[in-house]
RNA sequence: GGGAGCUUAGCUCAGUUGGUUCAGAGCACCUGCCUUACAAGCAGGGGGUCACAGGUUCGAAUCCUGUAGCUCCCA
């Protein structure tokens, strides 16, 4: 059979994939078995596949294959996120390509570009996550906007309404100015920059006294209000109270005194600008003093400034520092560092303002958020992230909802002219709540919320929408997937999305959205940078699966990232998955080149029996690495199963000679021992592992190594001592080779080999493996004196190689001091141990007995190395 | 300022309830090989005072305290 020398994945990976699909294996619907269910975080419809994806979701996708191999019922919901603020920036940004301004469109009309837009490109990252082998249940996917969940949105809206959870209230937000919209706290990001600080004079009113204050945002002066300074500060004790000119209005406004002032801080004197500023806004509120906002939406000055109105505020800060020097109240300039709040969707520094927004009250919604993470009723991995849960729940502030967009789902809040609103899901329903207080009350007379809500306010509800729980909550599907099984996320979100999905879970299905949670870390670059678009050190994730494989990539992905941490990200990676696709692959040539004959006396059976062990020793090892999701180690397990014992040792200890068959038992349990690790690694290489598995046997159409049952371990199989037996063939092995090597033997040179007294036992059954992998014609007992021998002791006994010329006395001598030396270093530390009188007592036995057995093997092998040492000498 | 985490081989990192010749893996490096599955490979090899200083213990990379450096989160 002619199979080519080096594995080539495209072809393989698109004819596999189109295979599954066709055969719907990865289709899930309820019935008898264990559920074993994940949702998908939903990527942004804007998103493409990045390498955080990749990680994410190649987790997954290891969980739920061996969750279906293993006779589970798996089903992974694919869907995406509708995402309000990126999303609706790009459709602006393609329209203003085309000539179209937002501000022409209606409403409707927008939206129907927008809908157009996702249809159009909203599908390619799940095309993508196919190449990467996802096995999601593709007829389940959802969309957070689609019809369904977008009422979903609405029922908990008005659920949360009616329990008094939701609220209206003047707050002062972070806004983008650029986006127009509000941003929650997590979406702004800090960054330290370098601003000038100015000092200005704010005279006394007919005076000319004048208290200095320092500040950053001089374009705002004109909304400020009061200038507070501290009750204790000697310096201004005497003007609280009186009253004082704000430059370039010249309003007058008076000095008040707050402990809040620091003294040390700038002049002491704070101006006091309670529209653009939330500490100020809260001084304003105890004070009871107006509110001035001199911004309009856009960040320009608006007519309530008075001056600059229309400008810019950074250009407003120029010109504002300009006039009050030209007016000789600016004292001076300072530059300090101090922090800026960027928009995370925009970069647009982030302007502090007083905005009517809808609010979720937190405070009684945490409760069985928090207590059930503490109690492990939903179990973190790693666990060390339930502190930071718990920090965040703690400290949490209410949720501003409201986002000033129009891609999302409307605030279902109807107001009539006067005011009055309700909460409803429809207009006439409001109309008919309205009309009975208001009256003469037409349903035209109504105004819906122009604002959308958040769009976690619609992914916090994703574990329970994407089974139609609220459309329908005691349907089959929610039933038995709910709970999920487990969550896959990257940490980063851990309050965006995974403390308020827990939330929306107990709050309305009086149950936790899923059992277990493993984060993933964040991939970075060689430099330890995040990966990011705009630092453009990601690479081009289509480009590396292409030149890699999904598998290949995959493994690379997955061999550098224990749970939680960081995966550093290099070439290396892919590179090493790809070099072990192609070394699975040239084993599957020699097994399919053999030609296999008729009988079953092979002189195989030991290492036959020894392979067996160490396999299902193999697999209760992955069984307890997977219980703890220790997914990167469970993978390193099975690379060194797969190539150093089964490629390196096992294949090369049965290969029959060049030309010659081998038998037919050892043949079929070479195959079974191949297909077995196959499937053991299938849930980390979907495609490799379906392409060997598919070679190893005839199969019938539809049968696939996706749904071929997972390897369960038999204890009875793993003979420790043949184990152990054949770890000491494997060393002789070495060290024969080893002696070779710094001989210069070619390979086509045999040595021989002479052991002393029980010798044979310590290999005993691989004695014929032994000559053939170490190249040696003898393998007997010493008869007579080895003048010029290289020696090496293994199991306690010794061994000499002849090599065919007598060794180098001098170096031989050197090296077998040096190892004398460490072994009698070695027995001192065990008899120091021994002889402490409270180790041998308190000590478990277990342990005492160990160091006894070692102080033995100590002292034996010094007595080998002295003889051997006095015979070299004599 | 508050909190969390990290420091182990040249690099990236494992190391679970303290105890087996426990100091490991991968990559990188050195030497020799195109040995009829694989040079994307084979065989062999070198390399670490487990950040530092104390403490607990019969026993510490592992537990505790402190110090230094780094990273992240929150204010």
């Amino acid at each position: 059979m002619s199979i080519p020398k080096t594995y080539s994945p495209a072809e393989t990976e698109s004819r596999w994939y189109a295979y599954w699909m066709q055969h719907e294996f990865f289709r899930s619907v309820p019935d008898e078995r264990e559920p074993f269910a994940i949702v998908i975080p939903p990527p942004n419809v804007t998103g493409v596949l990045h390498m955080g994806h990749m990680l994410n979701n190649t987790i997954q996708d290891i969980l739920i294959r061996r969750a279906r191999m293993q006779g589970k019922n798996a089903c992974w919901v694919p869907g995406t996120d509708h995402a309000s603020i990126a999303t609706e920036a790009k459709v602006v940004q393609m329209l203003r390509e085309k000539g179209i301004k937002k501000s022409d469109l209606t409403r409707d009309e927008f939206l129907q570009h927008a809908f157009a837009w996702k249809e159009k490109y909203g599908g390619i990252i799940l095309e993508q996550l196919k190449k990467l082998g996802a096995s999601c249940d593709w007829k389940r996917t959802r969309f957070t906007m689609e019809d369904s969940l977008s009422e979903a949105v609405i029922d908990a809206f008005i659920h949360l309404y009616r329990k008094g959870y939701l609220y209206r209230d003047l707050k002062m937000v972070n806004w983008d100015p650029v986006a127009k919209t509000t941003l929650s706290n997590e979406e702004v990001n800090y960054e330290e920059q370098q601003s000038t600080l100015f000092y200005v004079k704010y005279l006394l009113k007919d005076s000319d006294e004048y208290i200095p204050v320092a500040t950053v945002r001089p374009e705002t002066i004109m909304g400020d209000v009061a200038v507070c300074v501290h009750p204790q500060d000697e310096r201004y004790k005497h003007l609280i109270g009186k009253t004082v000119i704000v430059p370039l209005v010249r309003r007058e406004v008076p000095v008040i005194a707050d402990e809040y002032v620091d003294m040390e801080f700038g002049t002491g004197a704070l101006k006091i600008t309670p529209a653009h500023d939330i500490h100020d806004y809260e001084i304003g509120k105890k004070y009871n003093l107006p509110i001035i906002d001199c911004f309009n939406d856009d960040g320009t000055l608006s007519e309530a400034a008075q001056v600059f109105v229309g400008v810019d505020r950074f250009e407003a800060r120029r010109l504002a520092a300009s006039r009050l020097a030209e007016e000789g109240l600016l004292i001076k300039t300072e530059t300090i560092t101090n922090k800026v709040g960027l928009s995370e969707r925009t970069n647009a520094v982030v302007e502090p303002r007083l905005s009517m927004q809808w609010f979720v009250r937190m405070d009684e919604l945490i409760k069985p958020a928090l207590e059930n993470v503490m109690n492990d009723n939903i179990r973190f991995y790693p666990e060390r992230f339930k502190n930071l849960y718990k920090h965040w729940l703690e400290n949490l502030r209410d949720w501003p909802i409201s986002r000033q967009l129009w891609w999302g789902q409307r605030i279902p809040a109807w107001y009539a002219p006067d005011g009055t609103y309700a909460v409803a899901k429809t207009r006439q329903e409001a109309f008919n709540e309205l009309s009975a207080i208001i009256p003469n009350l037409k349903p035209d007379d109504l105004r819906q919320d122009e604002d959308v809500v958040d769009t976690w306010f619609s992914s916090w509800l994703w574990p329970i929408s994407v089974f139609d729980g609220f459309k329908d909550p005691n349907n089959p599907d929610i039933r038995y997937y709910y709970p999920t099984t487990v969550l896959v996320t990257g940490w980063d979100i851990i309050f965006f999305w995974v403390a308020r999905m827990i939330i929306a879970g107990y709050e309305f299905r009086g149950e936790k959205p899923f059992h277990k949670v493993y984060f993933t870390g964040m991939v970075r670059d060689k430099l330890r940078r995040k990966m990011s678009k705009s630092l453009g050190n990601s690479p081009d994730t289509l480009e590396l699966l292409a030149q890699y494989g999904a598998d290949g990539v995959r493994f690379g992905v997955m061999s550098a990232s224990a749970a939680g941490n960081d995966l550093l990200y290099d070439d290396k990676q892919p590179e090493q998955g790809r070099n072990f696709c192609n070394k699975m692959w040239n084993a599957l040539r020699l097994v399919k080149g053999w030609e296999v004959a008729e009988g079953n006396d092979t002189g195989n059976q030991a290492v036959l029996d020894w392979m067996n062990a160490r396999l299902h020793q193999a697999i209760t090892e992955l069984d307890k690495l997977f219980d703890e999701f220790r997914l990167s180690e469970a993978l390193m397990l099975l690379y060194k199963l797969i190539w150093d014992e089964f490629c390196s040792w096992y294949l090369e200890l049965i290969k029959p000679e060049y030309g010659k068959p081998i038998d037919q038992h050892t043949y079929q349990f070479t195959i079974g021992v191949f297909d077995t690790l196959m499937r053991l690694l299938h849930p980390f290489m979907p495609f490799i592992t379906e392409e060997i598995w598919q070679h190893l046997a005839a199969r019938k159409e539809g049968e696939s190594i996706c749904v071929a049952s997972y390897p369960v371990a038999e204890a009875g199989a793993v003979n420790s001592q043949l184990l152990q037996q054949a770890n000491l063939a494997f060393e002789m092995i070495t060290a024969i080779r080893e002696i070779r090597a710094k001989a210069g033997k070619k390979n086509t040179e045999t040595v021989d080999v002479y052991y002393e007294d029980d010798g044979e036992a310590v290999f005993a059954p691989f004695a014929n493996k032994i000559k053939k992998l170490a190249r040696v014609n003898r393998l007997e007992p010493k008869q007579h004196e080895l003048k010029g021998a290289k020696t090496f002791i293994v199991g306690g006994c010794k061994f000499y190689v002849w090599t065919g010329e007598a060794t180098n006395t001098d170096e031989e001598r050197a090296r077998l001091e040096k190892e004398l030396e460490y072994v009698r270093g070695f027995l001192a530390s065990v008899e120091k141990k021994l002889s402490n009188e409270r180790f041998v007592s308190s000590a478990p036995p277990a342990v005492v007995e160990g160091e006894r057995r070692k102080k033995a093997d100590a002292l034996h092998r010094i007595q080998l190395l002295e003889e051997t040492l006095r015979a070299l000498s004599g």
